[in-house]
DNA sequence: TTGATTGTTACCGG
DNA sequence: TCCGGTAACAATCA
């Protein structure tokens, strides 16, 4: 479910959707309501993303921290929606549409201290205005750590997830073991532009997307996701049919192509 | 029923 | 201190 571009895409149709918008706190477990309870429902100031995180700013400096982890999901329902399902943690319910968050990682109210720090330890996001990727080069280059972990890595740079990991790495000829301090500048340069347009294109179709689309027979709502990506969980390689690797990396799997990502 | 999974954090041992 | 490994937590599907 997360990967950064998704949670930029909720924070910008949600952003469309809630104009003039309710919350009604639905909190199966009684974990939720008392917090709920410190934020002005009807005065919503603006929705924003940064990394895999959600903010919804409320006036007063009242702030609903979200991060959907492996399995939030938000589902979008036509108004009148039906009971809620499974453990809903909030239902935002605007004129037309209702949206249920279910399964986060996190969902709390915090205050302006605790959002700072939030964003203090998030590294530049790709997708943001505001993003400076030298921070992230430094990091980087500093580092003897191999890049498939740096790239997991949300203090270093913010909303890569597992599988643009490898689909990036791969795209790059870049081995995931080779060290942070063996990336070259240009490379460097390279894997923020393709994280940035990979990020861009996956909030454009709330879809992950490595593939040359122009290769594409069907459209990309009609066809499955493992297609759409090039070597995640994939056995041969695009580009020379070799067989992929498979290990783990920040306890995670990560996949690589030993003949045209080769160890340094 | 079991296992796997687009994630993060805390904790522990070397 | 730094590193890697492990467990816990969330929900769904094959």
């Amino acid at each position: 479910m997360p990967e950064g571009h998704t949670i930029h895409r909720f924070a910008r149709d949600q952003t469309k959707l809630i104009a003039q918008q309710k919350l009604h706190i639905t909190s199966p477990q009684g974990r939720f309501a008392d917090e709920a309870k410190l934020i002005d429902r009807r005065k919503l100031n603006r929705i924003e993303a940064a990394g895999k995180h959600l903010f919804y700013h409320f006036a007063g400096g009242r702030i609903l921290h979200v991060h959907l982890g492996l399995f939030g999901k938000f589902r979008v329902h036509e108004n009148p929606p039906p009971p809620p399902r499974g453990a809903v943690r909030v239902r935002m319910t605007g004129k037309e549409k209702t949206i249920d968050l279910n399964g986060p990682n996190t969902c709390e109210v915090i205050d302006r201290a605790e959002y700072q720090d939030i964003l203090d330890r998030l590294g530049p996001d790709p997708l943001r205005k505001d993003a400076d990727p030298d921070r992230a080069w430094k990091r980087i280059h500093a580092s003897k750590q191999p890049i498939g972990l740096l790239l997991m890595d949300q203090s270093i740079i913010a909303g890569i997830g597992n599988i643009y990991r490898s689909e990036i790495l791969h795209l790059l000829r870049i081995h995931p073991r080779t060290p942070g301090n063996e990336i070259t500048k240009p490379q460097f340069n390279k894997l923020w532009k393709l994280a940035k347009e990979l990020l861009t294109l996956g909030v454009k179709h709330n879809r992950i997307i490595t593939i040359d689309l122009k290769t594409l027979k069907k459209s990309i709502e009609t066809t499955p996701r493992r297609k759409l990506f090039r070597i995640f969980k994939k056995p041969n390689c695009p580009s020379c049919g070799g067989e992929i690797e498979r290990f783990k990396m920040a306890s995670r799997k990560v996949f690589a192509c030993p003949a045209c990502q080769p160890s340094s």
